[in-house]
DNA sequence: CTCTTTTGTTCTTTATACAAACAAATTCAA
DNA sequence: TTGAATTTGTTTGTATAAAGAACAAAAGAG
């Protein structure tokens, strides 16, 4: 039961109801094809007339194409449909504290060409850098396809009106406009996401076909804690675009220093940061620590190959580290009740080790026997979650439900 | 954007196009009543034609009525028109810990009786009490119109699917139905729903019209804390039901034993139980502070007025409640980013002691300027938001989008 | 080769959005 | 007092697209 918004409602028109009808029917063929259009009319529960019509529109739009037809039982045999993903591109930028990624892939997240390099910290800097990689991706690896925009995954929180990022601690970033230097110099469309809710999008709209479906939350672990939430179909972005901010959530008010300056946050009990100062028994917000930090460069990876070397102060760090990310899913599960939960970040390498003791802090603290029991799903890094979801940024308005009422 | 669910999606007829203008016509008529056939025209962009057909529908069903035609500086005088709520009547039921509160009212909240009694665990006793003054209450004061359903509100999280209650912790229930029982003995469509979701369908369906519009969390303290949050215009129920427990996140994992048996719960630093316990100077959980507070009756409108008396230890309690409280209402926005919050609950009677306090605590964990600033809003008890809820239960079913794609 | 089954297209009917003309009711100004 | 201007609300004709039925095409079975 949706309230409509009497500011900004969308009337309906004599053809919104053949725009639904169009997107639901694309939306099918994109999680089962091939599928023919005799499917397509059983599923939508429609004449076959009125199927041919709206393919029709897709084929001519290049939306989706027909394939061979296939055998069949008996009867006449059925020509197979199938969305247009292999020669339809998207640039997916990933920018973290120390790198930067810049994919080229296509509409289905298979990736042409990749590559990588040293983050540059001054935004009109790492703008130029960006434009000339991209021109350059394309041009050698664009002759596959189209390339119709670019997705540029931050650490920070974005304001979507403006596409200004508001505030990245990791950067040192705030009040910063990057998308519309690099739309303007590329010529493209760019969307701008933080990493969370990127990395949400990306199981939504990229995810196998088994987990569609159903409201979910993706924890990410890395330097930060953010989560993307997606309730009722939709990502939650908040009023002012700081929805998701879970990092910053006390468990512990007399705990450890946060970077953010308050005491006890998830953030500083469960992030990178906080497992590796743990390990050198360390104070995470202090100097020292971070410049030793620094120096060092011992990384999480590290950490975690230590612990499987025997190293009993290493598995002790990543032991009270998974104890507390239980604490922080567990608050998750409390507030938003989702039907599953992503955890993305590095600490999944270690999942074995973390994951039975995630889920007694969990049980600790749920409230429900079914709560209790939220599958909680490791997505390893390689798989490069962020980058995936700067493709969805750009495939997926192609397949979302118009906005109507 | 919002992704379409290929497993339940509602396809568009031809008729759906009407179905969406209906019905923002009908919300428009609500929020901006009076209101003539040429100004909803011009708010809709669309031929005045075209409204008066959708009108013409509209008053045959009997769902809005034309009064009056009003003055206007020159042309033929508009008929005004108006949603048609004084003869319509609901039921709402709210179902506390000690007392349980029955109120006759309009659609639009108004009551015309109310009653109350001391509430019967028993549920199947309860009911027939139920069903008794309901019967009475519609044949002594229903004269005035048709009663159309019974919202009923309890304390604890519901089953939508199937209506019962799977945990009251208040009422010591598990699994309880009381829905079907109540809806086959008065004939009446009963709807069942959690207390803070109550409240916030209160607030988003029967507010003042100024503060309607926006996402929102609705903030329950009494004897335990719960949140309702509306997301995108729709309530957060989770998939299991059980979304908004933010009364059980821990903020303190040192911190005192909460009634659910683990440590630190936000419940067990705010909720009334514990602020006449601190005032007491007991421990929460334990069994003698409960017998103690059963047997000397205190409550926590006697610790603000014992405050208000210059009681130094009824003062500490309170404002120690207020810190905790800021630090929960902190959560929220750190997860959701709310337009506003509202907080309902009878710590809302010292709200110029506790008000500065949460702000405070707010502003040293928000993440942003605006969020530091998020409108925290108190309504006293004595408006009866959980009653009102119940009555926006049944009435708000009329006025929501209608579910497509 | 004919009958049956299944797929996909075409055609007719019907609901309804859209646009324009029209009727009604009122003020203003000569 | 009367006609012009203005605003509201209704009616009428047209275009769009859903709904459903009929039809054509393509395959296998007997």
């Amino acid at each position: 039961m949706r309230k409509i918004d009497t500011r900004k409602f969308v009337r309906a028109t004599r053809s919104t109801p053949r725009e639904i009808n169009r997107q639901i029917l694309l939306n099918l063929v994109r999680e089962h094809q091939p599928i023919s259009r005799a499917d397509l009319a059983r599923q939508m529960n429609i004449g076959r007339g009125m199927i041919t019509a709206l393919v029709d529109e897709l084929l001519k739009e290049e939306a989706i194409y027909e394939g061979e037809s296939t055998v069949a039982p008996r009867g006449r045999r059925p020509q197979m449909l199938f969305v247009r993903t292999r020669d339809r591109l998207a640039i997916a930028i990933d920018v973290r504290f120390s790198r930067t990624y810049v994919m080229l892939s296509d509409f289905a997240g298979n990736a042409v060409a990749m590559e990588s390099f040293e983050t540059v910290v001054d935004p009109s800097a790492l703008v130029s850098t960006l434009v000339a990689r991209i021109k350059r991706l394309i041009r050698d690896h664009g002759a596959s396809g189209l390339c119709e925009g670019i997705g540029l995954v931050v650490p920070g929180m974005v304001d979507q009106r403006t596409g200004r990022i508001l505030n990245s601690p990791q950067l040192a970033w705030r009040n910063v406009d990057i998308r519309d230097a690099l739309a303007q110099a590329t010529g493209l469309q760019v969307y701008i996401e933080n990493a969370p809710i990127a990395c949400a999008l990306s199981h939504a709209w990229l995810g196998r076909r088994g987990d569609l479906g159903g409201d979910f939350a993706y924890v990410t672990v890395s330097d930060g804690v953010g989560v993307g939430m997606v309730v009722n179909g939709q990502v939650v972005r908040g009023a002012t675009y700081t929805a998701g901010e879970f990092g910053h959530i006390p468990i512990d008010l007399r705990g450890p220093k946060c970077l953010c300056g308050a005491f006890g946050c998830l953030e500083a009990h469960t992030s990178n940061l906080a497992t590796i100062s743990r390990y050198l028994g360390r104070e995470l917000s202090s100097h020292e620590t971070r410049e030793l930090l620094r120096e060092s460069g011992i990384t999480i990876a590290d950490v975690i190959s230590r612990m499987r070397g025997g190293d009993a102060q290493a598995r002790a760090a990543i032991e009270a580290t998974a104890r507390f990310l239980g604490i922080g899913l567990g608050i998750v599960i409390n507030a938003l009740n989702p039907s599953q939960i992503i955890v993305g970040g590095e600490i999944t390498a270690a999942w074995d080790v973390v994951s039975p003791i995630v889920r007694e802090a969990i049980r600790e603290r749920a409230l429900t026997e079914v709560s209790a029991n939220t599958p909680i799903i490791a997505e390893s890094t390689d798989i490069s979650p962020r980058l995936r979801g700067g493709i969805a940024l750009v495939a997926a308005p192609l397949f979302a439900a118009p906005q109507i009422a």
